[in-house]
DNA sequence: TTCCAGACTTGGGTCCAGTGGA
DNA sequence: TCCACTGGACCCAAGTCTGGAA
């Protein structure tokens, strides 16, 4: 209980699907078994231990590595100015990595190439490397078709090596693709090693291009339980160390070699363990809503605090409520040039005293995750206003618009305010409130299912442009809304046809009544009204695409919106769940879809 | 108090299998 | 049957946040 007098949930597995003490192999000759680890299980709450303890057993098969390097066949040849060239065998490799991106524009970017050049070199024989001097010398086009062609090949291949091919990701999928946790079969979110290639990172990353190696077993740490039996590595080989440590959910681990971060296999969203979590990080939001208020009071006052850590802290936590952004840590320096809140800088906003028509507007424009480009303008309260004009005072643009904060500071405040608060959960709070309101704005009873389904794709629309989900337009947009205007031309003119024959139809039975006649105008009146129905549906689907152009819907979907918002939405509305969700997320969702009632509020 | 690593969530891009229309 | 298109699985980068060491 914190001292808001909210109990933070506690879950517990109402009823085991497996015994316990079930071996890994016996459930993987079952493939069926467990779809839902939730399905037929009560949900309540009660005392889950407290220790940080995830698991009591856990047993896996470890990773699946990556296939080893296959070498390219002796008509293909790299060519070093103008002269083919036998490579060594790791040059090879890394040189075909460069050769498959070959089509993309980053190969054309100097710290891509740079990086690139530095990286093979070092893989080089010394022969290679007495010989290769330049990239610009270097020709990898005969390497980039071969790969072309070989793609080409896979996608021409007959209907029984497809087939075969299916066959034997499936078994791989059943081998690796599942553990056995506390008793149940559950799903591997990532049971392959990331194979080694040449690092992309987004936006102007300082690494692009940088060699990724391979990962090798020795390089692969195992987390099972004491008891279980402990995967084997590849025939001959070492893991780097085999732990039992259940308070962290990870399977295996290892560090990649170009930011030196550890790379985890997990468990699939569908399982229990991350079902858990959702649901707690969906309670605490909703937790967050009956503080909401006074925080927001608290912030306010923040904003004519004399000292300036105080006022800053509450105008960033209003920009973080308001504006959903994100709370903005520090970042290493080798990495793109992204920010948050409190990372913000003097030269990400501009102030304006009045702008098109509206007072004390602050205009932002930063790259923030991802290097997504957050541009908005947004009319904001005196207080405020005149904040952040102190807060700009005598700095560069370069300068920490907040420079007496930081994000471990807000949320340490957070979380005084409410236990388990911090900046991320206002993105969780404000999504899903914005979804439930925009849901009971925008939908009425006596839409077709159609268009209630266009209604919830707007209050989705409307949490993704809050969160600033973007997305590139896809490269067939303009094309498929083409055709989907051909199509709707078409049906028009159905129609215009159709009521022809109606008109014909109607006449006929007027001049010369009889059951036929009576029957073939129900006939014509029926096809007028499909074919409406028809337009109508295409109708709506233009008008989805257009304003779907470049919004993003999944993340806010899979990650912001309390699914029992969506639940208790469909079953209000007469609308079938598959119709939001499709298979996977209603996997995800497992949880949300067995406990809730349409009267549900967030 | 600061720094840093570890653990976990969030995120858009890519690619391919499945689908539906011609 | 073929082909174009698209939804969704997969990939892995890039965030957030916490806890422990210095």
């Amino acid at each position: 209980m914190n001292r808001f007098g909210y109990a933070v949930c506690q879950f517990v597995y109402g009823s085991l699907r497996f015994s316990r003490g079930i071996s890994l192999d016996s459930h993987l000759s079952n493939a069926r078994v467990a779809n839902s680890p939730f399905r037929n299980l009560r949900w309540e709450e009660g005392n889950n231990s407290n220790d940080g303890q995830k698991w009591q057993t856990l047993e896996h098969r470890g990773p699946l590595f990556p296939p080893e390097y296959e070498p390219l066949p002796n008509n293909v040849s790299f060519y070093y100015g103008g002269e083919p060239m036998k490579l060594s065998l790791a040059a090879e490799e890394v040189a075909t990595f460069y050769a498959k991106m070959l089509e993309h524009e980053y190969t054309s970017k100097e710290a891509f190439q740079k990086n690139f050049f530095t990286d093979w070199k070092e893989v080089m024989s010394d022969d290679d490397r007495k010989t290769i001097k330049k990239l610009s010398k270097c020709d990898f086009s005969e390497l980039h078709k071969y790969f072309v062609n070989k793609s080409e090949e896979k996608k021409n291949m007959s209907k029984q090596e497809k087939q075969a091919l299916k066959e034997e990701g499936s078994r791989l999928t059943e081998e690796y693709g599942y553990c056995l946790l506390d008793g149940h079969r559950e799903k591997i979110g990532n049971f392959r090693v990331e194979p080694p290639g040449l690092f992309r990172g987004r936006g102007e990353h300082p690494k692009m291009g940088k060699l990724k190696k391979r990962i090798h077993s020795v390089d692969v740490i195992i987390n099972c339980s004491k008891d279980s039996k402990i995967p084997a590595p590849p025939s001959g080989k070492k893991w780097k160390r085999v732990q039992h440590d259940n308070t962290v959910t990870w399977l295996a681990s290892w560090v990649e070699n170009v930011q030196k971060h550890t790379k985890y296999i997990m468990l699939n969203p569908s399982s229990k363990l991350k079902g858990e979590k959702d649901w707690q990080k969906y309670e605490v939001a909703r937790s967050l809503k009956l503080e909401v208020d006074s925080i927001r009071h608290q912030y306010q006052q923040d904003w004519s605090s004399r000292e300036m850590k105080t006022r800053q802290r509450g105008v960033a936590l209003y920009f973080i409520d308001k504006l959903a952004l994100r709370a903005g840590n520090e970042k290493e320096d080798d990495t793109a040039d992204t920010v948050g809140c409190c990372s913000l800088r003097v030269e990400h906003i501009s102030l304006h005293e009045s702008l098109d028509g509206q007072e004390w507007v602050v205009e932002f424009d930063f790259l923030g995750k991802d290097s997504i480009r957050y541009y908005n303008k947004v009319p904001v309260e005196k207080r405020v206003f005149k904040s952040l004009k102190i807060f700009m005072e005598n700095k560069d643009p370069e300068d920490d618009l907040f420079d007496r904060i930081s994000t471990t500071y807000l949320n340490k405040k957070l979380n005084e305010y409410m236990t388990g608060l911090s900046a991320k959960v206002f993105r969780t709070f404000n999504a899903s409130t914005t979804l439930q309101d925009q849901l009971s704005k925008l939908t009425k009873e006596d839409m077709t299912v159609e268009e209630k389904i266009l209604s919830y794709n707007r209050a989705n629309r409307a949490v993704a442009i809050l969160c600033n989900h973007q997305r590139a337009a896809p490269k067939t947009f303009e094309k498929s809304m083409q055709l989907l205007q051909e199509k709707i031309q078409k049906k028009k003119e159905q129609i215009e046809q159709a009521k022809k024959e109606l008109k014909k139809a109607k006449k006929a039975h007027k001049e010369h009544p009889s059951d036929r006649s009576k029957k073939l105008v129900e006939q014509k009146e029926n096809a007028v009204r499909r074919l409406e129905e028809q337009l109508k549906k295409l109708e709506l689907q233009v008008t989805d695409r257009e304003e779907n152009k470049v919004i993003a819907l999944g993340t806010s979907k899979l990650n912001y919106l309390d699914p029992r918002i969506s639940v208790a939405w469909c079953k209000k509305y007469n609308v079938p769940i598959e119709k939001i969700y499709n298979k996977t997320q209603r996997e995800k969702f497992a949880w949300a879809i067995d406990m809730t009632d349409a009267d549900f509020q967030f």
